[in-house]
RNA sequence: GCGAAGUUAGCUCAGUGGUAGAGCACAUCCUUCACACGGAUGGGGUCAUAAGUUCGAAUCUUAUACUUCGUACCA
């Protein structure tokens, strides 16, 4: 490339094209696809697979860079690299979206209207017509997936998977039908799992309500509930056997308030003493616990709800048919027209919401399909015996805890779009089976249903279950059921999941058991759960709040590579992260400074792959601060420790090679200087390069792919893609050197670069503006190469440097002690003595109290003993090290009379 | 109720026993031929509070307060 050419390259880095440029052209080449014939060791990752009603946010940015970070990593440690897309065809948000384009139409209509054949159809439809969007925004971010394998959870090659899974846990007798509780949303009309369940505190009010005593309506019981609405269903009033106060009301009966009929009262452990009025009312068909006292005593089971949640008592006319929360009010109406309200006070308790509707489930007796778990206990063994990995690990314990107290999991949902149960009931005994209260392994063996991932044979004398399953059901094969034989043998076990803490039993819980019981063994052996994103008021990212920046907008204000930067900046290993936009304009910025330190190399000529050669302390000691970055990078990532990786690339690049490296070795590169000194910073400008893009590729691929090729280095490697290629050895830096003389080089860098800052500050002391260009003569201690001097007066803004080891300076002169020696910054005719000693006095002062500090700590008998001899030492040299500056300032106070 | 994580500069966060850090923001200066998406300098912190262990604590222990999350059958 030739200078004139690089020159008129624009100043500022437009990341759009190039971002654009590279991800065709990766995909054009194949660099994403994995081999499974491959001799290479295996790497793999599956991707929590998104929505297919998603579309891209905040959460899906850090979770997906982690995960391409981790994948490009490995590419370049020479693995066989598979990272499996896909999505999700989350029943409930998939066919609400379709319903409510069915509800927006002219007339509106409900999929009731269109019958379940032609809306699945639609629900196909739009998934093929807009289910891409999440992919494609995640290849705009650079994700380096094999879309070649891109999966969906409904897939003809997945859909069997599922069934075998249900039909096999079937016949173990895992998998059975049956009456029970459960978690029922009135506005889906679906049951939902527990942990699709959020117990949300809410105000409500607490109504105390008399039972009249059947035979003395003068007495009544009193019983404080919230949920007057049901009392209707009312069965039994229940007391605390060991309660004295209530003793005298057991075997009684009372009168239910509301559709008055006399009812037992009895005694159940259940019910606290010391709560509310210590009796309480029972209603089996509407709260769990009830359910269970209903069961025990044999009572009757009145259900008062509609499926969506309207009130169903034609006993009750004032409130049949109205919606529960109105009846509520109203029922409280009634009650307190009876004169039957003792009381009502604002009351908090916590509400059970849908998490996919948002509004208040009903416990609700409900005909089910469920699952004992399997594998329990090799999942909860996996993880404590450190098999799996939690990053980080007190996860593990709130995985353990779910283990322990783990439910049966209700996989039936009343919904259209997902996997259909695949069990079939023989139509001669319809009607029986429907009322059967548990079907199970039984009922198959002896002929009255059908299980299998195949219809039966004869399947016109069979009628398919109604329901489907639940998403879920599906997710947790997901790390096996996108493989086939072939992909499998290669990749599994997965080696990384990442994933968000949320979701941990949901998935990672369910997936680990899975693996176990139909995979052979776990599914990945690393865990890393990200944290999650939350606005700058600690508030999560909603669409609701509408606190949710849009990825695509910030990648186009900030490129890809800006906002996967900036945001593996901030993002902290345990904890939460507060999402704010500053911090992504940083990694904009940085990619414009990596932009532009590379167009400063490409301006002096081509670059070369040459060993650098060793010119001065400053060349070895950014080589070897380059080694160091090897390291620090290769542990950062082996912790999973993102931030820490980013922000060892960025103070090398940033801080050692720009502001101090480039800056000392920019005289080298000017017209007249030494060749010798010109191609060893040449070369040492190439091999940092070199080095360093490699190491920072993972996260910001797109830049760095792009500069790669600008400076050659792609065509050395016979064209091949940054992405594909071997990353450089660290050891390859400083061949042959001992140790002892890179550290010699550092220290004299080091000095250097310390001696620089010490003049400017001189500088900005006397108010002298950056470029007014001073002569600095130095009275050297230290001995150092020719060019450390001419290197000095580049960083420091000086014109010059003479060296004079018998200087003496004029009343007055500015000075400064530094390691490499005192150095003074003549000034013409403007001295100011009296501005001068009023800076010595103020840094006399400062060295004062850190004297006195550092004696007060030497003389104090126990640190000298029990210390450590090096800290001791280390303190004693500070003492020294403040005395003699200290000295100095003294002499040139005295100096100025 | 129980459990977990957190509390460090105005903001977002590093920092696990030995002189408190980064970036942003702020103030002053600089458009010097890679970069104003930049450079230089500077101000700014009883490291939530209290007690303890230690020669020495942001760091280890314990308690307290607050924040967030998870979890529990409280009408």
């Amino acid at each position: 490339m030739m200078p004139h050419v690089m020159s008129e390259l624009p100043k500022a880095y437009e990341p759009k094209h190039v971002e654009q440029k590279w991800q065709e052209r990766w995909l054009r080449d194949g660099c994403f696809h994995a081999d499974p014939h491959s001799n290479k060791p295996a790497y793999s990752i599956v991707i929590p697979p998104p929505n297919v009603t998603g579309v891209l946010h905040i959460g899906h940015v850090l979770n997906n860079t982690i995960q391409d970070i981790l994948a490009r990593r490995a590419r370049q440690e020479g693995k066989e690299v598979l990272w499996l897309p896909g999505t999700d065809h989350a029943g409930i948000a998939t066919q609400a979206r379709v319903e409510k384009e069915l509800a927006k139409e002219n007339p509106p209509r409900t999929r009731f209207d269109v019958g379940r054949e032609e809306f699945v159809k639609m629900v196909w439809d739009w998934k093929e017509e807009h289910g891409g969007i999440i992919i494609n925004q995640l290849k705009k971010l650079g994700c380096s997936c094999d879309w070649e394998r891109e999966r969906f959870t409904m897939d003809s090659s997945y859909a069997p998977e599922v069934a075998r899974a249900f039909t096999e846990l079937f016949r173990e007798g895992l998998i059975y039908r049956g009456l029970k509780m459960v978690n029922w949303d009135p506005v889906l009309l679906t049951a939902l799992s527990d942990e699709e369940v959020i117990m949300t505190p809410s105000k409500s009010k607490l109504y105390t309500i008399r039972y009249r005593l059947e035979d003395d309506p003068e007495h009544y019981l009193l019983v404080a509930t919230t949920r007057p609405e049901t009392i209707m269903a009312d069965v039994a009033v229940a007391v605390n056997p060991n309660d004295p106060r209530m003793a005298k009301w057991l075997g009684k009966r009372v009168m239910r308030p509301l559709v008055e009929t006399p009812i037992p009262v009895i005694a159940d452990e259940h019910v606290e003493i010391g709560f509310g009025t210590g009796a309480l009312k029972i209603t089996p068909a509407h709260d769990r616990v009830d359910f269970e006292v209903g069961v025990k005593f044999g009572l009757e089971i009145i259900d008062v709800l509609t499926p969506d949640g309207h009130i169903n008592c034609p006993a009750c006319p004032e409130l049949h048919g109205m919606d529960r929360f109105e009846a509520r009010d109203k029922s409280i109406e009634l009650i307190r027209d009876k004169g039957l309200l003792e009381k009502e006070e604002a009351y908090e308790n916590n509400v059970g919401v849908s998490q996919r509707s948002d509004v208040p489930i009903e416990p609700r007796l409900s005909m089910q399909w469920f699952l004992k778990y399997p594998c329990v206990h090799e999942a909860a063994d996996a993880v404590e015996k450190g098999d799996i990995t939690f990053r980080p690990a007190h996860w593990g314990k709130t995985y353990a805890h779910w283990l322990e107290s783990i439910r049966d999991w209700c996989i039936s949902r009343q919904l259209w779009w997902g996997h259909r149960i695949p069990v079939w009931y023989r139509k001669d005994l319809a009607e029986e089976l429907k009322q059967a209260t548990k079907l199970d392994v039984q009922d198959a063996d002896a002929g009255r249903i059908y299980v299998g991932p195949e219809p039966p044979a004869d399947v016109e004398n069979w009628v398919q279950d109604e329901d489907a399953l639940d998403t879920w059901f599906s997710s947790w094969l997901w790390p096996f059921a996108t493989m086939d034989a072939e992909c499998r043998a290669k990749f599994y076990p997965t080696t990384d999941l990442v994933t968000g803490p949320d979701i941990i039993f949901f998935w990672v819980a369910r997936m680990i058991m899975a693996g176990y019981r139909f995979a052979g063994g776990k599914p990945f052996a690393n865990v890393f759960f990200t944290s999650i994103v939350r606005d700058l008021l600690g508030r999560k990212m909603s669409k609701s709040l509408g606190n949710s920046p849009d990825p695509l907008d910030l990648i186009s204000r900030y490129g890809a590579d800006g906002l996967r930067f900036g945001l593996m900046r901030i993002a902290p290993t345990g904890t939460d992260v507060k999402f704010d936009e500053k911090q992504i304009e940083e990694g904009k910025n940085f990619a414009n400074k990596l932009y532009n330190a590379v167009r400063f190399r490409l301006m002096q000529g081509e670059t070369s792959t040459e060993p650098a050669p060793h010119f001065s302390a400053v060349h070895l000691d950014i080589l070897s601060k380059l080694r160091d970055l090897h390291e620090q990078v290769t542990e950062a990532l082996g912790k999973y420790e993102f931030n820490a990786y980013t922000q060892a690339l960025y103070s090398f690049f940033w801080n050692e090679y720009c502001s101090l490296f480039l800056e000392a070795v920019k005289g080298d590169l000017r017209e007249g200087a030494d060749p010798s000194a010109r191609n060893a910073t040449l070369a040492t400008i190439d091999t940092v390069l070199r080095h360093y893009l490699a190491l920072l590729a993972p996260i910001m691929p797109h830049i760095t792919e792009e500069l790669w090729e600008s400076l050659g280095f792609a065509a050395r490697h016979a064209g091949k893609p940054l992405m594909l290629t071997e990353l450089p050895k660290a050891e390859s830096l400083l061949p042959g050197l001992e140790e002892e003389d890179i550290s010699k080089a550092r220290i004299i860098a080091a000095a250097l670069y310390d001696a620089a800052n010490r003049v400017r500050n001189l500088k900005a002391e006397y108010n002298l503006a950056t470029n007014k260009n001073v002569h600095l003569v130095l009275r050297p201690t230290l001995p150092f190469g020719d060019d450390i001097a001419a290197r000095l007066a580049l960083l420091a803004g000086a014109k010059g440097t003479a060296i004079e080891p018998a200087y003496t300076a004029p009343k007055g002169t500015p000075s400064t002690l530094t390691p490499l020696g005192e150095i003074f910054m003549p000034l013409e005719g403007l001295v100011d003595v009296d501005a001068e000693k009023a800076r010595i006095s103020k840094e006399l002062e400062k060295i004062s109290t850190e004297i006195k500090r550092s004696q007060a700590k030497l003389s104090n008998e126990s640190f000298v003993q029990r210390a450590p001899a090096d800290v001791v030492q280390q303190e004693k040299e500070r003492l020294a090290d403040w005395q003699g500056k200290k000295e100095h300032l003294e002499t040139m106070l005295a100096a100025l009379g």
